[in-house]
DNA sequence: TTGAAAGCGGTACCAT
DNA sequence: ATGGTACCGCTTTCAA
């Protein structure tokens, strides 16, 4: 202990502590003291007694671009809000999410985000009783006492249909993949009921993990068949830019004169010249601030309000669909 | 305390601690307690008396793919070894990077890895003599008492003039980002000796940061005069891309007949049907393990052989590359 | 095998 | 404003 710097502890905790009250001959002497030893304030020794300060996020796939983009402004901003950040990069399976949040538990962290994969119900609840706070992203199954951020996967599903129609579609397809992710589930139950509504049919294909790679192959067997569609809603960048591709490359077909594309993220690559993707927005930033709201206001709004907040994806409306029929 | 199962604190300790000596009775009712009680360890007071397992990682510009696919590398392996990694998410500058390195004193950290940026020596000295070892990745300025693990670029710059000369490219240039990171000088400068080992004179041009955008400009302003390049070494698969789609959607120019180009990192956008871009791939993950390796044997190695690991890029051929002159 | 007690690095309360 | 002290949750001697 630096108290060679011949004070007490309380005075050394209290200089390092803002709104103390030290003389500042005192703090002056604590100060050398400190730069002599190399001291440095142990954070985490603190934590015996108030909360952590630690922020755990629960991710997998971090390559991913919209994974990364999140997980960039996360970071970024938890950092500005003063938090501790602990990143446990698991699989997507209930399984390593739940040995994940059992880890948050551990390390008594004030707060866990889950930006990927849904943990069980049971394991929600031990870590809520045990005074953490637990946010999901993109989850649409709500699970109780979690707090939620999201974005409006109907609001874009109808939307896209709405782009493919007025540009003349006549055979519209949904791609998806087969990780059924609650998000990526709510964008296809949506973009169905809305061609329901309007009494229009829709084929459905679902390929693989959701990738570019299942992109690709989904339009090598789509167009390799009669009946192809000339219209696609992609629920992922990723997977309309691998279709893209296949389609160009491997059919000779014309973006967006023999087929529309619309995707969902709005990836940094969806805008670069090969693509020219139209796609929907996230609004990760605007997201990644909620969240740190959510944290460092107690409880501020009702718990209603809090229980989920819903972006509303805004539309980048590029070169992949046509503005009128062909 | 959970001593409401009728044992002593050290029991309970001896029960979370593997190779202590209970008996399977006492055991067993710590256990069920504890189950009772939704106790968890609180792995951070034990850093008290030991070390953390704390690393932390300090990084910039996540959503770049090669540093999100680093940063995937790192957690995941870095997990797998049982430590807790915070990431610092930082400006790439030295101030920034040197506040975060500050942090980790505050954290108690047993070790930083550095993904992008350089900390000042004055800093990583106060950070070594505080008992943290500090690992540099792909920092080509050797800092005192730091470990270092990265690339060779002096290879992948040779091998890189080589495909340009083979394929007959007469007009040589590279394309590097104006952001001098250590690891894009190494490249061009060892791609200008090996230049002017063959007596070749190269054009160099520098373009803002190290994005798909400063690969797109720079094309845009070199094939507006006389004398643009044949054949070019992109620093960056980013950059490559950039160029790339510059060069051919503005100026009609056909990859690689009219031009050839060479990236480096092999993202996964350079695999890409649009681009099948001929790179030299960065073995991350073998450096990854490589980096968790040094953090977990102690000091195996004599000291020589840690200070600096540097493996060799793999090259990986594609498409933008002629194999003959044209 | 078990329990008591000291100490890890802080902060907060209570006197002074 | 300052110092003394108890306590945060855990591990580790040391005795029993």
């Amino acid at each position: 202990m630096a108290e060679r710097a011949g004070v007490s502890r309380s005075a050394v905790s209290r200089t390092f502590t803002d709104g103390a009250s030290v003389s500042e001959e005192t703090r002056k002497k604590v100060l050398e003291a400190a730069e002599a030893l190399g001291y440095h304030v142990n954070h985490l020794a603190r934590q015996l007694r108030e909360r952590s300060n630690i922020v755990c996020l629960i991710v997998s796939d971090v390559t991913t671009p919209v994974r990364a983009a999140l997980l960039d402004s996360l970071t970024r901003r938890l950092q500005a809000a003063g938090k501790i950040t602990v990143v446990l990069n698991t699989e997507s399976d209930e399984a390593s999410v739940g040995r994940a949040l059992k880890l948050t538990l551990h390390y008594r962290a004030d707060a866990t985000v889950v930006l990927s994969g849904t943990p069980s119900s049971s394991l929600v609840q031990t870590a809520l009783a045990n005074g953490q706070q637990v946010i999901l992203i993109n989850r649409d199954d709500r699970l109780d006492g979690c707090e939620n951020v999201g974005v409006d996967n109907a609001i874009a599903a109808r939307e896209a249909l709405f782009l493919l129609r007025r540009a003349g579609c006549e055979r519209i397809g949904l791609l998806t993949s087969a990780a059924s992710t609650p998000s990526l589930i709510a964008r296809e139950r949506h973009f169905f009921d809305a061609a329901e509504r309007e009494g229009l049919s829709i084929s459905l294909w679902k390929e693989g993990p959701t990738t570019y790679r299942s992109g690709y192959d989904a339009a090598l067997k789509m167009f390799a068949r009669s009946q192809a569609p000339d219209g696609v809603f992609c629920v992922t960048d990723l997977l309309a830019l691998g279709f893209m591709d296949a389609a160009r490359h491997a059919f000779g077909l014309r973006i967006p004169q023999d087929l529309c594309l619309v995707g969902f993220d709005n990836i940094e690559e969806a805008g670069w010249q090969s693509y020219q993707l139209t796609t929907f927005e996230q609004p990760l930033d605007r997201m990644a601030r909620h969240v740190v709201d959510l944290l460092s206001l107690p409880e501020a709004l009702g718990s209603s309000d809090r229980a989920a907040a819903v972006f509303e994806p805004v539309p980048i409306w590029r070169q992949s669909v046509r503005s009128h029929p062909a």
